[in-house]
DNA sequence: ATTTTTTTGTTGCCACGGCAACAAAGGAGG
DNA sequence: CCTCCTTTGTTGCCGTGGCAACAAAAAAAT
């Protein structure tokens, strides 16, 4: 078990190795790997576990009624996932699949709740700060989805990213990816983002920008 | 301290009075009384307890430079508030305000995620289902806000409505507060909501529907 | 280097829906 | 009952932005 990996993921965060593995025991951890494309679990499914990528990558996908497939979320070495599934304790409303091989750390959620000493409660803080850091990212993108104007969505998300990572910032979308997260067309999309570099509110080339001010 | 009030919230679901107390006395909760329009706590201040309203409304309000503020949640009696600021561990991006007089129930999130015993890993259990079934909600959101047309996003959102609480129900808005919730201008809301009676998609008189199928 | 594929930019068309202004209906209070 | 105020429905206008189709540029594959 790598415990130098684990001791950068947010889940472990601040704990010393042998925290660690103290915990691994205590609450019954175990790895499990996945092939390409195979499910974790299904969408509908109850889950009881968290888990952690220790390699490749894990989707969550949303299947609906017609097959269309929705890209929910993702994650890679270091990410959490299922943690908001198994919190709600209800039928998962999304699938979750190995997008990539991938290798990951399985914990159940009652153990790591009932689990005593400080190093349980430290995890447990981490855990708790995860889960909300997704809600209030999540709150960030309702915020631009509810800008009246293609214009408005694109400032506010720009302005964010600048203040957030200073000037210039590189975004983790490219255009349709962009054009998802915030709801629009992505023709539409890159019509107005000419419009505001043509009028100097910003400059661009791919996915890095620089914002004045 | 009303026990019985306690016992209906969703924080200490299935416990025990005696259970419920002992939390109480084993946190250092506290009681604490606010006059209409007072801050329970600013934007920006970091924050790391969260609360339960014993009476009263507590609003979450984000205010905008420019003066403008956006309602963000209401909590009333046995509603949690502060839950996803004090997780986050970061400066909250809203205010809580008490919209009427309210008396609240506050405890220190440390306490409840070091301490230990049975008691303990329930509300903890609580507490996390709290949180993400706030994300799902808000989750749920997103998808209404992200369908291409006003038809689409009605139907979704009515669509679950009627899955939820079958048929006929009542939604907790009026058109103006449903129009807000799903990003669109309320007068073409209403006339989007006219076009699918007319089609006998849906049949409604104010905030009570009602759906074929 | 050449070909193929992916990503991004551009443009014309036109419909959806924002906006404003008003009418009608419903509720509350006297 | 009548008045006042809030909520909801209706309609015309017109601009934003969705859509499709193509061009250009970049990246990947051969």
């Amino acid at each position: 078990m790598d415990l130098a990996l684990l001791q950068r993921t947010s889940l472990f965060a601040g704990m010393e190795p042998g925290e660690i593995r103290q915990v691994l025991e205590q609450s019954g951890a175990l790895v499990r790997q996945y092939g390409r494309g195979a499910f974790l679990w299904q969408q509908g499914e109850s889950v009881q576990r968290l888990g952690i990528v220790l390699s490749g990558t894990v989707d969550a996908v949303r299947y609906h009624r017609g097959g269309r497939a929705e890209a929910v979320g993702r994650q890679q070495q270091g990410g959490v996932f299922g943690d908001l599934v198994a919190a709600a304790g209800a039928p998962s409303p999304v699938s979750l699949q190995a997008a990539e091989p991938a290798t990951v750390l399985l914990l159940p959620l009652e153990a790591l709740m009932a689990g005593e000493g400080p190093a349980m409660a430290r995890l447990r803080q981490n855990l708790l700060r995860e889960v909300a850091e997704k809600f209030w990212l999540l709150r960030r993108r309702t915020a631009y989805l509810t800008e009246p104007s293609l214009r408005r969505r694109l400032e506010l998300y720009l302005g964010d990213c600048r203040q957030r990572w200073g000037n210039p910032f590189t975004i983790p979308y490219n255009r349709q990816e962009l054009a998802d997260f915030l709801g629009v067309n992505r023709s539409a999309l890159s019509r107005e983002l000419g419009r505001m570099q043509r009028q100097g509110l910003v400059r661009f080339q791919r996915s890095r920008f620089w914002m004045p001010e």
